[in-house]
This record gives structure tokens, C-alpha cells and sequence, in this order.
DNA sequence: TTCAAGCGTATCGCATTGTAATACGAGGCC
DNA sequence: GGCCTCGTATTACAATGCGATACGCTTGAA
């Protein structure tokens, strides 16, 4: 008989202790506020004893808290300094930022960048002066990039070719009744961003919500990220915000693309 | 500027590998917008191999990005992830948003809060309408607790062994010519802000600027986390500033105070 | 053009380091 | 009171991370 084989051949640069504590901190994506040992063990798929070692070395690093009473886990406040790190070595977030204050100040609705990641973009700015459900003035929040305004703009933006490619690998679960979910429905939304320059989606990611999104081209003609604004059907019809705002964005978007960022 | 740091020594729960690769994301942390190998492996105090096989893992994992062309690192999309969840489980931090909102809306001028972290506190709300510095618009940023207005105020909070302690392990250098970096001053102060339930400091942390900050108290009696409100000495004297927003800060700060929240 | 310096990448034998099974004491709940 | 399940601590073992080394490439000065 052959030697025993080894699981599939495995990268030997890759550290797959660091990937455990990673998941560890990632095993907090659910929602969860805290968790124990054996919840943090289970989320990771490992055993208790895997669970005990990564989250003693994290606490001790500040990216996990333990609380003295409860023993229980959550995250430290030290993970909202890679945050920072990160966004201020952005040049494009720092470019757009007073932009994106500006156009707040003019239109008086909230205002979003976000950033094309593949399946999903991230929220990088969000200025707003409205009382808004808290999920939605958070920074790094994912969102599917089939489905977003923004996400369709940066889609109409790239070859045909990756745009199969993406809605193939992505899953198409509706997020509301009003989700248009379907291939071909979401082709026909990217023509329609691609002709207009920005993409209009009308309650597709919460009910009774109307957004335009526009695209922001790197140096090199590839969309690096978007910009959004977000209104209530309770005060706007779609129609009405399209045309008011639109345009608008779409220009806004223009001015921020074809920069040269040291950082890309 | 960095954060609290304890490497320990023959621990065998402790898991060197995770720190080393948490330390790369930490390599960051000196502003750098991308760094190759040889930086990266220098700013960690590591050798390349060392640096190569943890920027490869990282760089799977999504919490780095490295450039086709240059072959340099940058942090990547993903740590913002680890801040909205973090954000999002942090009840003290959502009750406080829309508060913050509102005294914004109130007083026009830009407003923050800040989480205790021992020596440093750092910002995890920032509510502006202005045009800033972009530094001073990020989450996650950290500040000394002796010389802000909000950590000041936080001291207020704490028994006087703590304090000590606290200003013993404090490099207490000043950040601008008007800082108050002597400890029987930041001492006086304190007690000032014990007093009126809030501090003041004129252009401590940066020239031309004014900030009262007030302690956010929690159900054990501890400084959780303090307001702030900033305000340019080009539009007020720093007494008008102060009986203008002092008390109605104080307040704000008391009504966010001795709340049980889940996850403390 | 040549050459050397510095880069990123790949390889590999070795021992360090992380692993996972186990045990123990402390609470909490029937 | 007894039975879970929790967090914590210990240990023998080998898988895994380590780091020296080598190679091919680009760059820039000679």
C-alpha cells in the first residue's frame, strides 16, 4: 500500500494558525455580542482546546475582550485602529470624503461611497444628518454587488466577461419582494446604468427605500468604487429623485474618476 | 501611538504565530500607504521569510492587498469588516448614535465619541457637517486620555490610585505649545471637570481649536466612554464656547450614563 | 551592453511551536 | 445533593511554522 496521503497539497508559505485566529474574530460576523468558549469553537469549526489558545493570545493583544465576570468574548476595541489605518492610507476615501460632505449639504439626503470588493461592495463613507436605523450609518457593512445601485454601476463598467462571471459565482437571493433578481433583469439594469451613467434601484435593498448609484473609474478604466445617494419613497416618487438627483451624481462620480491614487 | 503592547513570555496558551501576523497589520499602523517585503519584515523586527509567509497568508484571507504591479502591500478591504461588527454589537455605542445626531443637529458643531482604552482613548463616533481634516473625520483614531477633553473627564470618574497610575504609565508629552503636560495641571484640571461634570481644553490637541468632552458612565459606576464637542476659536471664545455647550453636554452625557448594557 | 544590487519567489531539513486529549475545580440547574 | 457544563491548566507528541538559502527578474549606474 502507498504511504498515507495528505489532504490536498497545501500551500507551505500559507500559516494556518494565523487563519485560525483570524476566524476567530471573523466568528463575530454574525451578529453575536458575545460569545463563550464553545460558541467561539463551534462558529470556528475547531475543538475547545484551539478555541482557549486563540482567544487568550487575542485578549492579550486587544482585539478581544473578555469580561472578568461573564468570561465571555467580544471584540476589542483595538479592531477600529485597523479600520483607521486603512482609511487613511486611502487616498481615493480621502479624496472623495470632502466631496461626498458637500454633496450631503446639497442634496440633504444621505450619502454613501462604497467600495468594489468582487461579489460584494463595502461601505467606506457614509454622511448623513438623519436619524437612520443604526446598521445603516456603519462603515464596512457588505452588500451584494448585484444587486446595489452602486454595485450595477460598477458592474456596467467592467468587460462582459467578469460581469458573467460575477453573477454566476454570486448567489441571487432576493432581498425584498421588490429585488430584481432574475439575469436577465439585472443585465437589463446594468445597460440602462451603463447608457445613463448611474443606476437607479427603487426598494430593492429595503422596502421603501429609492437609491442612485454612480461608478468612480480608477486610472486604469476600472471601477474602484461608488458613490450613492439614498432617499424615502415616503418623500420622493422615483421618478422625481432620479431626475433631481441623478445627473448630479453622476457628474460627482466623473469628477473623482481617472485620478492616479499612490495606493492603487 | 501604539497600543497597548504585552508580549509574554513562555505562556503556552500564547500563539506566537498569530501575534507575528497581527503584527504585520499593525506595520501599518505608521500611516505607510503600501509597503514591500524588506519594509514590512523591518517594521515588524522580522526576517523576509518571516514577513513573506504572513503577507501571503493575510493577502488570501483579504486583510492585506498587494499590487499586480509593484508587488507592494497595503491593508485591505476586509479590516473594515472587523470594525462593523464590532460597531454593530456595541450597545453603549448605538444608544449613543442618535443622540449624537441630535446634538449635532443642535449645535452645528462637530461632535464625537470616545471609548475609554486605558492610556489612549479613541473615537467611534464622529458627527460633522463640516469640512475637516480628513484625520479628524476617521473612526478608530486614538488620542491621549491626560490630554483630551473627554479623557480628562473620564479621569474624573476613576479613584484617584487609578489616575496615578494612569499618569504614571502616560508619556505625557505635549501635543501642541498650550498643551497642560505637567501632572499637578492635568491634576487640576480633572478636578475642574469632576466638579462641572464636564472639561474644557483650548487648544490642546490642536492650535485654533476648542473641545468640551463629558463622561459617559456605566452600571458599575465606570467611565465607559465620553462626548466631546469641537469648536473652531475663529467663531468663539473659549468661555462663550464653554457656558454655551458645557452643561447641555453634561447633561447629554448623563442621560447615556448608568445604563446596563449586554456587553459590559 | 554589462554587471551588481535588490527585489519577490520558491525550496527544504530541522526543531520549535502549536496541537488536542485530558484532568481538575467551580459554579449552576434540576 | 448530584450532575452537567463551564473555564482553566498541563502534557506528550508531531505537525507546522521556521529561516537559511538559492534562483530569476527588474532596475539603474557604469
Amino acid at each position: 500500500m502507498t504511504a498515507p496521503r495528505k489532504p490536498p497539497k497545501s500551500d507551505p508559505l500559507y500559516v494556518a494558525s494565523l487563519e485560525k485566529g483570524l476566524n476567530v474574530l471573523g466568528a463575530f460576523s454574525t451578529g453575536q455580542q458575545h460569545m463563550n468558549l464553545r460558541e467561539i469553537a463551534e462558529a470556528c469549526g475547531t475543538d475547545k482546546s484551539t478555541a482557549q489558545r486563540f482567544t487568550h493570545t487575542l485578549s492579550q493583544l486587544g482585539y478581544l475582550e473578555k469580561c472578568a465576570k461573564t468570561k465571555r468574548f467580544s471584540l476589542g476595541k483595538r479592531v477600529l485602529e485597523l479600520s483607521f489605518n486603512y482609511l487613511r492610507a486611502n487616498a481615493l476615501v480621502e479624496a472623495a470624503s470632502p466631496v461626498l460632505i458637500e454633496l450631503q449639504r446639497a442634496t440633504g439626503e444621505r450619502v454613501n461611497l462604497s467600495l468594489f470588493d468582487d461579489l460584494t461592495i463595502l461601505y467606506a463613507i457614509r454622511q448623513s444628518s438623519k436619524r437612520e436605523y443604526y446598521f445603516s450609518t456603519l462603515i464596512g457593512r457588505r452588500m451584494p454587488t448585484w444587486s446595489s445601485s452602486g454595485g450595477r454601476a460598477m458592474l456596467a463598467a467592467l468587460p462582459k466577461a467578469e460581469v458573467n462571471d460575477i453573477l454566476k459565482r454570486s448567489d441571487l437571493k432576493p432581498l425584498t419582494p421588490r429585488t430584481i433578481h432574475d439575469p436577465a433583469g439585472i443585465r437589463k439594469k446594468i445597460a440602462q446604468a451603463q447608457q445613463k451613467g448611474y443606476a437607479l434601484t427603487v426598494e430593492e435593498g429595503v422596502m421603501g427605500e429609492v437609491v442612485v448609484g454612480s461608478a468612480i473609474i480608477d486610472a486604469d478604466g476600472r471601477p474602484a468604487a461608488a458613490i450613492h445617494i439614498a432617499g424615502s419613497l415616503g418623500e420622493w416618487t422615483a421618478d422625481k429623485f432620479e431626475r433631481k438627483f441623478g445627473p448630479l451624481l453622476a457628474e460627482t462620480a466623473q469628477r473623482l474618476s481617472h485620478h492616479r491614487f499612490p495606493n492603487r
